[in-house]
RNA sequence: GGGCAAGUGGCGGAACUGGUAGACGCGCAGGUCUCAAAAACCUGUGAUCUCACGGUCGUGAGGGUUCGAUUCCCUCCUUGCCCACCA
């Protein structure tokens, strides 16, 4: 049957889906050879409302790449899972009493679900999922390789608790001071956790991330977070006792201008250092700060409080007395928890000098011999006022006295980082147990390999204890177990693993999903890895993306991975906003509950207008679109290649429901143009032909580099052109659907099969553009006078530069006309500048 | 406060390495078809002056380099994101 009648486009859909998914069509190959490609998608948390149309926009992406590049002979992974420990199920739990996993299976099933409507090609033979037993079985076994490396260890410190999750967040995870998921005010508390030894790495991840084509600002994020500063480290002694304290400073060369100490409250010497005459006052303060949270202590960030102990330290440069304070703007968590302060040259000690008047001492100049300055300077320059290197450079002078100190004894230089071990335990429920038994006798022990996983208990209460404990520490028939290495009474640990820990080497699973022996195979890692491109939100910049080199680092240090990296190219894709509406009391408004115009204005049914805000899209702000609705509506190619056509791929921007009509008018026509009987027409057109070449050449450039709204414009200036023609060239029917394939894979098969052709274009050629009808092209090249356009030239493709001012002198003949030509610019291709007097 | 990114028609956006700014789409206007409407198709569409030919202005603002600047440099403004006492 031919026919040009436009059919429902969501039927074309579910007819090319149940010929794909039936016959897998999607596998990947065994053995991918030279020539391979592994795309990867962040795997989704599967949420209880599903997807709204700002997911697929890095899916949709990276299905077309594939697409493209199976059709340009490349053996491709493309995997799907869902990472789906977490607390949304965990706490739907506790308010409902239904298990988590069933909420999970039903959440996943309702993804894969709004996936395959897209027509997105996963391998779903791959599909893989955190929360099942031969999942987490794996992530337990690494996490032991951790442990037996000596980078998984105990410890009872203050860690960021969320007093809402009823949980200890890692630092990654506090954001502002309040909790990345919940957003209550963090606190500190003390507790035993389990701990990363991320900080074994900090070098490794920030050198490392110098070879990775990666955005910019998320190798930046990575940089900042890790927070490498050389400086050195400086024992100062006490003129009163014999105690001593080590100060961290990036500028020990203004230790001639150090006119006061500072202890952080929570620094073990402070109160063992402090003179009897300041005890309580010293008490008073440490005890006041430590009630504070972070979040007080950051927001009062101007208002620098400290208090003086009495003690003084020593200069050992000079031998003079600096007096000993107490202030909460010093860290514990950095450095030594203890700095010199030199107000003349760092602003926080600056302003803490100024308002408990304490001696400020210029040691740092702009320039030798500038008069000296009455604020704070915290640029490099010269040192003054400082006997042992005075008139040096400041780069100069921190070698000398770090040189000096070290000779000493009294100080080395030392590197420092912002970054800190990793908080891996959690107090919930719905996590990979920590397999670990501690026993009286024999300490902690790991669970042997043999006995994994240690499986989730099935529990009647998921609330949290609050108590700091688990909901596990209450199920005692499983807390309660045999020592595995003396056979006496164990008892299992009961903290869960973070959220990330599954997605810490999924990725790596994914090569080899159902292997029961090992996490993965050596040989099937090697044909794959490295990841050849990662898609996700910028949000995991220092969360997932971090952790996950972290694991892969040491999985590389044990020789069980052969790359140093996982992701070798990443893009984010950006964020789909929508119009959201917010009436006078400011209560946002659903589109269903407004009168909505062209314009945009909405009116509410009580007459009240109201202009739309752009809005991320939230359930809250009741602007969610949601894809099923538009798939029924125009079919899936269309909402793929508008998201497409939206803009840059990584740029944040709006849906707006009438540019979905203007692709699905697109699609239309393509139906009409491919699907009626038009006379075949011969391939002499050489416009046509020239067309045809270029866009395939763009395509092909554009795919190459995710430029997926400019390929879609180069399509419809293509197809523009073949409209026009009263015949068509079974090469343009042919290249044209080949091209638009990755688009609007349903679409491009079924006009596939109607123009009588067989099989799935996705197994066709992509095509190559003919060089030779490309260069032969007639060129037109803008004349100028003086930087104005006057004329035109045409000329084949490298034309010599004589002929071409020949020709562009002449053109321009008339606007020269009693002027005298200064000067001319040939650019060979492009134009011919001439500047006239 | 610091760092990064970005500001182009009524709107989303395009523009190679400094070389015809506004591709493509939306919207809008006019037209064809229709009893009418929708759909579809055709034409036009940065601003401004001009009957017209054509000219002038124009990529957040102001300067600079250049034959030529959305693109490079300086100053400033605005927006977004990230970090936020890291010594």
């Amino acid at each position: 049957m031919r026919t040009s009648e436009i059919p429902d486009f969501h039927e074309v859909d579910k007819k090319r889906q149940r010929a794909w998914y039936g016959d897998n069509v999607f596998k990947t190959p065994a053995a991918p050879g030279a020539k391979k490609f592994y795309c990867l998608d962040m795997f989704p948390y599967p949420s209880g409302d599903g997807l709204h149309v700002g997911h697929p926009l890095g899916y949709i992406a990276s299905d077309i790449l594939c697409r493209y590049k199976r059709m340009s002979g490349f053996a491709v992974l493309h995997p799907m899972g869902w990472d789906a420990f977490g607390l949304p199920a965990e706490n739907y739990a506790i308010s409902t009493g239904v298990r988590p996993e069933v909420t999970t299976k039903k959440n996943c099933d309702n993804f894969k679900r709004q996936m395959n409507i897209l027509g997105l090609s996963y391998d779903w033979d791959r599909e893989i999922n955190t929360t099942s037993p031969d999942y987490y079985r794996w992530t337990q076994w690494i996490f032991l390789q951790l442990f037996n490396k000596g980078l998984a260890y105990e410890a009872t410190v203050p860690i960021n608790w969320c007093p809402k999750c009823k949980t200890g967040l890692a630092n990654e995870e506090v954001y502002q001071g309040r909790c990345e998921r919940c957003e209550s005010a963090i606190e500190r508390k003390k507790m035993r956790q389990w701990m990363l030894k991320i900080t074994a790495y900090a070098d490794h991840l920030l050198e490392d991330l110098e070879g990775l084509d990666w955005p910019a600002s998320t190798m930046h994020m990575q940089k900042n977070w890790i927070g490498r500063s050389e400086g050195a480290e400086i024992k100062f002694s006490l003129n009163n006792s014999e105690a001593t304290f080590t100060v961290f400073t990036t500028r020990p060369d203004t230790i001639y201008g150090a006119t006061y100490m500072v202890l952080s409250p929570e620094h073990p010497s402070a109160l063992k250092i402090t003179a009897p005459d300041r005890l309580s006052a010293v008490t008073d303060y440490i005890s006041a700060s430590a009630g504070k949270s972070d979040l007080e202590r950051t927001e009062l960030e101007k208002d620098k409080t400290g208090v003086f102990t009495g003690a003084y330290a020593v200069n050992p440069l000079t031998g003079g007395k600096i007096p000993v304070w107490i202030a909460d703007y010093v860290l514990m968590t950095y450095g030594t928890g203890a700095i010199m302060a030199v107000p003349a040259h760092d602003e926080r000690d600056w302003e803490f000098a100024k308002k408990y008047n304490l001696p400020i001492i210029q040691v740092v100049a702009r320039e030798q011999g500038a008069a000296p300055a009455n604020k704070v300077f915290c640029e490099d320059g010269v040192a003054v006022n400082s006997e042992l290197i005075n008139g040096l450079r400041t780069p100069e002078a921190v070698k000398k006295i770090t040189a000096w100190l070290e000779n000493k004894g009294l100080g080395r230089a030392k590197v420092n980082f912002k970054l800190r071990d990793w908080v891996f335990s959690r107090q919930r429920y719905w996590g990979e147990p920590i397999p670990l038994v501690h026993c009286e006798k024999c300490g902690t022990v790991p669970v042997p390999e043999s006995q994994l996983p240690v499986r989730l208990p099935e529990v009647e209460k998921f609330q949290p204890t609050g108590t700091g404990e688990s909901p596990l520490a209450l199920v005692e028939d499983w807390v309660k177990t045999e020592c595995p290495k003396c056979g006496g009474p164990g008892r299992r640990e009961t903290n869960t693993m973070p959220q990330w820990a599954g997605s810490c080497w999924y990725y790596l699973r994914f090569i080899d999903p159902k292997n029961a022996k090992a996490f993965i195979d050596p040989a099937a890692e090697k044909s794959w890895m490295p990841v050849d491109l990662y898609i996700g939100g910028s949000e995991h910049a220092v969360l997932h993306l971090l952790y996950a080199r972290f694991w892969h680092k040491v999985l590389f240090d044990l020789g069980l991975v052969s790359t140093k990296e996982p992701f070798k190219k990443l893009v984010h894709q950006g964020m789909l906003l929508s119009y959201s509406y917010r009436d006078l009391k400011g209560v946002y408004r659903g589109y269903d509950e407004l009168d909505i115009r062209e314009s945009g204005m909405a009116f509410t049914k009580d007459g009240e207008e109201i202009k739309p805000v752009v809005e991320k899209m939230s359930k809250s702000k009741k602007n969610v679109i949601n894809p099923d609705e538009i798939v029924t509506r125009y079919g899936a190619d269309a909402f793929r290649m508008y998201e497409m056509f939206m803009g840059p791929l990584e740029d944040s921007k709006p849906w707006d429901m009438r540019g979905i009509e203007g692709i699905h008018r697109f699609l239309k026509r393509v139906w009409v143009w491919a699907a009626s009987e038009t006379p075949e027409g011969g391939d002499d057109d050489k416009a046509l032909k020239l067309l045809r070449n270029q866009t395939i050449a763009k395509l092909t450039e554009d795919f190459e580099n995710l430029k997926f709204n400019t390929a879609v414009s180069a399509l419809m200036i293509y197809l523009n052109k073949l409209s026009e023609k009263e015949t068509r060239a079974a090469a343009d029917l042919e290249i044209f659907l080949t091209l638009l394939h990755p688009l609007a894979p349903h679409i491009t098969d079924e006009l596939w099969e109607i123009t009588g052709h067989k099989g799935s274009l996705m197994t066709r050629a992509w095509p190559q553009a003919d060089a030779a009808v490309l260069s032969a092209r007639q060129l037109e090249i803008p004349v100028q006078v003086n930087g104005k356009v006057k004329a035109k030239i045409y000329s084949g493709e490298n034309t010599d530069g004589k002929t071409l001012e020949k020709m562009a002198l002449e053109s321009a003949a008339a606007h020269l006309q009693g002027k005298t030509v200064v000067k001319v610019i040939v650019v060979p291709d492009r134009l011919v500048s001439i500047v006239v007097k």
